[in-house]
DNA sequence: ATAATAGTGTCTATGAGACAATATGGC
DNA sequence: GCCATATTGTCTCATAGACACTATTAT
């Protein structure tokens, strides 16, 4: 089939509706974030922290009633990331750029979304507890959630596909607190090293490492990717906010180890 | 704002093409290649090996006569995995299963295709040689080109942002080749450990490991990942394919480790 | 014998892993 | 002085890293 030119660029050749199509291409976040809740012990402890994700409980068809993650339709003037940059903001009320949000992958099923051809982005994002609270506060045109991951894949019926993206999801988060410094995004910039083995634990229920303090601050190869706080004068900073003795502060380098499998 | 129905289906209130929709979602694919090539030396050596990856250069508009990935449109009775993969077999004439194919990313910056509001799902793919120089022989329609990844990064034109692509198709595998064990993907079943080697400096060249040998056949904790290859006597197996003298057979044994920058 | 690669011996310094012991500071 | 958590001591065995040395076999 031959078309006929009605001018000299090639490009009105390109017939861009020849095909079916999508209908549209959401992102949609997973916003994960770690709750701190205060135990009453006789003397100072450690806060529980607990992994949850947000959900939204959706009004309208399709899957009016069940619980789905926040997202909404890209733009053509905007590139995906951008759309989970907007979205973020317009879920939290805050700028994306201060925290987490990583791509997570693509959701193409047919028949995932009966509204149509709908190919979905998921994200996945790491929010801090307040924020999350205020907005479950604030909006009440919508019923906001935060579950733990346990909750969200088992008890609750979840709208689209979006018990595979929370899986999914949860796996990667956890590949990534074992594998990078993502750890960073759920403490204070200082922080004792009790905490970061509680975060990592949080993310990761079966980490185990009885001697962590030793390793962490004693091991070469590992040891540069944190470093202890001083002050002014060279003098180590601890805190004692969640025990007697107060503990050393320590704070992230900036540096990445490579890990391999082969050395 | 409650609307009256006019049946007891919901879904005709959803209008889907209510907003602008993308114009496609492609499957781009960077398909790598580890070409072999015999070195001549007075006794047998080992081959060169070099990571390639695959091209093609487009006919038409847009980017005509520029060189590209190959890819093609998703269709709406299918996931992108599956565009993908009918993709790499109508590439390669091969079935997708038998070889690593793994999602890559979105690409979706405004602009990226002067085609329309294209969304482009980039994946890469590990392919024999012989499969991609068939493919060059046989296709005459098509011209196909396997290149160096700096050959393709730094001296090529290359269409649409596939330069992007390719850069970070570059970066993941190198990542996969250290904590994973898809160089079992570019190795026979039964490899020597020198061939092991060279596979993983062919695709992440500064990777240095003296003892290479020591580490992976006596410490413990990597020890699992391959095993030696024994006949039916018990008797080790090895191969003098590239060397005097013959060297011990290995295979992977399935097994994964678990990488952690915490332990 | 030689070339070219495979694999071992050996030595030292460092790290892992397990526990016991000690330190700190609010109560 | 007690408690709960932080931190160090100590001991053994495994591993890293370096480098010299020996092994194998087609030519």
């Amino acid at each position: 089939m031959v078309m006929k030119m009605t001018d000299n660029s090639k490009q009105h050749m390109y017939d861009v509706k020849k095909y079916r199509t999508p209908d549209g291409a959401p992102a949609d976040i997973v916003m994960f974030t770690l709750t701190k809740k205060e135990r009453k012990t006789f003397t100072k402890t450690l806060p529980l922290r607990e992994l949850k994700v947000m959900l939204i409980r959706r009004r309208s068809w399709p899957f009016a009633g069940k619980w789905a993650l926040p997202g909404g339709f890209s733009r053509d003037t905007e590139s995906l990331f951008e759309t989970a940059q907007r979205e973020l903001k317009e879920e939290t009320g805050v700028d994306a750029d201060a925290r987490h949000l990583e791509y997570l992958g693509v959701y193409s099923k047919p028949g995932r979304d009966p509204r149509g051809w709908i190919i979905s982005h998921a994200f996945f994002a790491l929010v801090e507890e307040e924020i999350l609270e205020k907005r479950q506060a604030a909006d009440d045109a919508e019923e906001v959630g935060l579950f733990t991951i346990e909750e969200a894949l088992e008890q609750l019926e979840l709208g689209f596909d979006h018990r595979d993206i929370i899986q999914d999801a949860y796996h990667r988060i956890q590949e990534q607190m074992l594998s990078t410094v993502i750890a960073k995004k759920f403490l204070p910039p200082e922080f004792t090293l009790s905490e970061l083995y509680q975060v990592i634990k949080a993310v990761v229920p079966d980490f185990e490492e009885p001697n962590f303090i030793r390793k962490i601050t004693s091991t070469r190869s590992r040891k540069g990717i944190i470093e202890e706080v001083r002050d002014e004068q060279g003098n180590p900073l601890s805190s004692n906010q969640y025990s007697q003795r107060p503990a050393q502060l320590y704070r992230f380098t900036g540096l990445m180890p490579r890990l391999s499998i082969y050395s």
